[in-house]
DNA sequence: TAGATTGTTAATCGATTAACAATC
DNA sequence: TAGATTGTTAATCGATTAACAATC
């Protein structure tokens, strides 16, 4: 069966739907049009129903869709139908802020283990996880089955990290490193440039200003 | 003068060509030709020329880009020329990572204060940066131009804080708030939706699954 | 000069929007 | 049934890639 590819652009979106529609949930909302959504979410009705239609008819003609339904499939579309096993590797500020940030858990992304080289950080607990010396790192992998590793170390050592990552079988990255990882294709990599994303504040900051 | 409106999509880029140069820099590489960065960023050479082009001719035929001077260019046209003022609102676990996060200063982003309602909190400081309360915001605000807002709050009071600072002149807001901000228009945000961006990895991780 | 590589125009490709028949 | 709204095809728009004359 030849899958049809899903494009980037739409990927992107989807989160932002499902963030929608959990707010409605919320709000006891039970059916939306894609007429509706379009006004809150500022796109058009056009593209949800294109966008919804890549992965199948959530709709009903006359109706619009079901709330409730929609958010579930979504989910589904998005892998929130299960439990992911997630480390850090690096348990500096950002490190400590992720596995700080409970709302990974709600999702299905669970901070198992902290890794870090500072003996002054090794044995301790955050949030109940618990920091591992970076030693230990490839017996775990060994030893468990991880999903995800959040990569938050200095840039120069991001690189290396993620290859041992790759070799020892773990599919997924999360890369806080301001660099471009490159591993084997069957690797997943999400970065996440905080300084990209600074830069691209302060270019719309001072294209105003040239106004 | 009617100014040519340059797309999203090569405003993106940006950061990652600033980055990708600055890389060569600190190597000595003196000149590179839009094929060989094409190479080593896996993008077409093409799409490189082409997005320099938008904002002027910075190389030279025959010879390629110098390093040093495209570098610089594009840190003007990204605004990375100037100092900016940035607070943090929220000093939970994200809000101090960030404050902690001294390669901001590096690029000429400043944190200048946090503010926060906790007690417990305030009147702390986090790498010399005092953590404030909220009710001092305002007069902040008015004695002080703040050029960019960090917003690193609970989802819920996320949108009411933003309208705030838009209302006493912020005019970057840097929203960590799993939430869309509706903002005038001469207000610029720039979203950092985490768990949008652990749920596109998901995606993408059980598409694979599929297979 | 000859070779290399840009800047830029033209061609292609893909994504978004519009339109409307199908249908609840 | 009549009205509403989807699913889907067609039209438009914009972004990417290819090609090449200009020129260093």
């Amino acid at each position: 069966m030849q899958k049809k590819e899903i494009s980037k652009a739409v990927i992107n979106r989807l989160p932002r739907y499902y963030r929608y529609l959990g707010d409605l949930l919320e709000k006891d909302v039970v059916r939306i049009s894609s007429k509706e959504l379009s006004e809150r979410m500022k796109v058009t009705a056009s593209q949800i129903r294109q966008d919804l239609n890549n992965f199948g008819g959530f709709g009903q003609q006359g109706y619009g869709y079901n709330v409730e339904y929609l958010h579930s499939e979504i989910g589904k579309i998005l892998g929130l139908d299960r439990k992911y096993h997630m480390i850090i590797i690096g348990a500096g500020n950002l490190g400590q802020a992720l596995a700080n940030y409970a709302d990974f858990d709600k999702k299905g992304f669970f901070v198992k283990a902290i890794f870090d080289i500072n003996p002054n950080l090794i044995g301790s607990q955050i949030r109940g996880i618990e920091v591992k010396s970076m030693d230990e790192l490839e017996d775990y992998l060994i030893s468990n089955k991880v999903d995800i590793a959040a990569i938050t170390v200095p840039k120069t050592k991001a690189p290396g990290i993620a290859s041992d990552l790759a070799r020892l079988g773990v599919k997924g990255i999360w890369n806080f490193a301001p660099t471009d990882l490159n591993l084997p294709k069957d690797v997943t990599v999400e970065n996440v440039h905080l300084i990209d994303s600074l830069m691209k504040l302060s270019y719309r900051l001072s294209e105003k200003d040239e106004e």
